[in-house]
DNA sequence: AATCTAAACGCAAACGTTTGCGTCGCATGA
DNA sequence: TCATGCGACGCAAACGTTTGCGTTTAGATT
């Protein structure tokens, strides 16, 4: 359980601290006698630098942070797969902690990340921080990178996905499925990502000459339960759509539950789409489309940016990346 | 990009470093007056102290280790949301690896766990780990817990579920729901959680009087296209199982889509358990019955486990805890 | 023989923090 | 008046490692 230091070595071989340090390093100026004694002794007694003296010492650690609000999704849990594996490449470690979508959770965090002496940041917002003062802090005592949830008043790298392009695609999709009215379940409306994907409903429906209704866009919680309450609202109304563009895979599985229980047939009487491609979207009946970030990618990208502005510093220039979807048609709006 | 220091706010203050060190720690050596002076200060250049510098000095990092098959397992990610939670309530950060179900990479993340001076580490097992040269080594060297996946031959320890009742339980539910043949559906041979679910399904037949036939065993790779073809086989005979326990809620989609080619009727004419409660299991149609493991609990008990036997060091005892599981009936085997 | 050179190594400071011990000033007691 | 005590603080060492610079030794050059 001992540590085993230079300092041990330099004592078993008669020489001194510095010499062994160097020696271990292949410095020129030790004699390759002494430099071999030493490293065969390292060797012997499984020697490991005391990675907390070089971090004192060099003030860098090789470390990131990574926040995300909560691993128990699906969507960050695969982001720091994709994180962990592109820093594990480029000789990093990972520290993973969770807001738990709590803002002061999150102001936590962040100064653990500070205190942990970690080289840089990644981050993705809790869905009710409104404060930047933290990030602000964070970011003038180390480099940071925002993905997914980022935020407009944070001047930093950036990495996200096209979520007009998205939700076009998606409701283009739908139309040319032969959807006569579609409809839009979008989430909390203060979300970015709710208004976002709207205006690519919007779009699609534009570029096709529909016409847009007010009644046909419902704002829900991201739950099943929660969508499936608004998607009965929408089912149930005399005009009832046949085509539904849902905000994410969850708010798409309570349409479908609606729908079943209206007994209406999927995707014949209602096509549908979700958002995120999220592993469930191809288990679940009728197999669920969905429009897939690559979410494994972006956390590639995020480490990548994250880990290039760490070791060059002075020359930063903030990289803005935004993803392309791709829309993943299955049976829930496969109409043939 | 500078680091706040103590040497900063004494300079500041015109007191030594000591002093501050002090007045931070709330010494009553510390003067009511200088204490405050030092406090507020340390608060408003929101002072963190270098972490590198207290493990150095303590040679202990208030960092544990993690290392899963795969973060992109439900599973898994929940159960580093329970370590986490746990750890950083207790003052630890963790750093998470994913040896992607390949011992060779395992092998790799426990000697990085080593050089970064982790307190300790907890780790599930890749799928084909079959050396524990590695394992030994850590443990030699550090405190180390596994849960989920834990090997035979290491003594430290071990946090699971009591895989044997879960299955009982299952079966148990299956037979009295009036399934008449039951068939189980494991995963692949050489896996110890595959057996001991065996063990579980011969118990409540047992118990049950009904006779265990060994055509009623198939075994099958973790997922659902596998699962699909095995059940397949088995749903084609001419004396085809109407209930069926499958190892795994991956597994038991796949038998679904087996039934629902073969036109039979859930939970009616084939009634399914599944293993381990994925958040899957309750979006899917119909809802999948499900074994629970408390996962978010016991990855809070393993980390838990690991700090304990960090902070007292020399009074070790290995802790093998079980978990039970609990049986959550849904659609898929709910007859009426 | 005196000087120079280079190889091979040691010394000590530095990183930020904690902590045992020393020191200073002041009030108390005799 | 002097010793005593005590509150409040500073000094310096220590943790393990790196690194600029100084030192020793031996051989080469004049």
């Amino acid at each position: 359980m001992e540590q085993i230091t230079i300092k041990d070595i330099a004592r078993l071989l008669n020489v001194s601290a510095s010499t062994v340090s160097r020696a271990l390093k292949g410095n020129p100026e030790i004699s390759e006698e002494t430099r071999m004694k030493v490293q065969e002794m390292a060797k012997r007694l499984n020697y490991q630098p005391n990675k907390a003296a070089l971090s004192l010492l060099q003030a860098r650690t090789k470390t990131i942070g990574v926040i995300v609000p909560n691993l128990g999704y699906s969507f960050f849990a695969q982001a720091l797969q994709g994180i962990e594996e592109e820093a594990s490449g480029r000789g990093y470690t990972v520290i993973a902690c969770q807001s738990m979508e709590s803002e002061e959770k999150e102001i936590r965090n962040v100064n653990d990340m500070k205190r942990s002496g970690v080289d840089g940041v990644l981050i993705s917002l809790a869905q009710h921080s409104r404060q930047t003062n933290h990030l602000l802090d964070l970011q003038s005592h180390m480099p940071m990178v925002m993905f997914d949830r980022v935020s407009d008043e944070i001047r930093c790298s950036k990495i996200f996905v096209n979520n007009i392009a998205g939700a076009f695609s998606a409701v283009e999709h739908l139309i040319k499925s032969g959807c006569r009215r579609i409809a839009y379940i979008a989430g909390p409306k203060e979300l970015l990502i709710s208004s976002r994907r709207k205006d690519g409903y919007n779009m699609a429906l534009y570029r096709h000459k529909r016409k847009v209704e007010d009644g046909l866009i419902v704002h829900c919680e991201f739950t099943a339960k929660s969508a499936e309450r608004a998607a009965m609202r929408l089912l149930k109304s005399k005009d009832r759509p046949d085509g539904i563009f849902a905000v994410s895979d969850r708010v798409a599985i309570g349409v479908m539950e609606a729908a079943r229980k209206l007994g209406l047939s999927m995707p014949d009487e209602l096509a549908i789409v979700g958002f995120n491609d999220e592993p469930v979207a191809s288990l679940i009946y009728p197999k669920l489309s969905s429009v897939r970030q690559p979410v494994l990618e972006m956390g590639h990208m995020s480490a990548r940016l994250l880990i290039e502005q760490i070791e060059s510093p002075g020359s930063f220039k903030p990289v803005i990346k935004s993803y392309m979807t791709r829309l993943i048609v299955r049976d829930s709006s496969r109409r043939k």
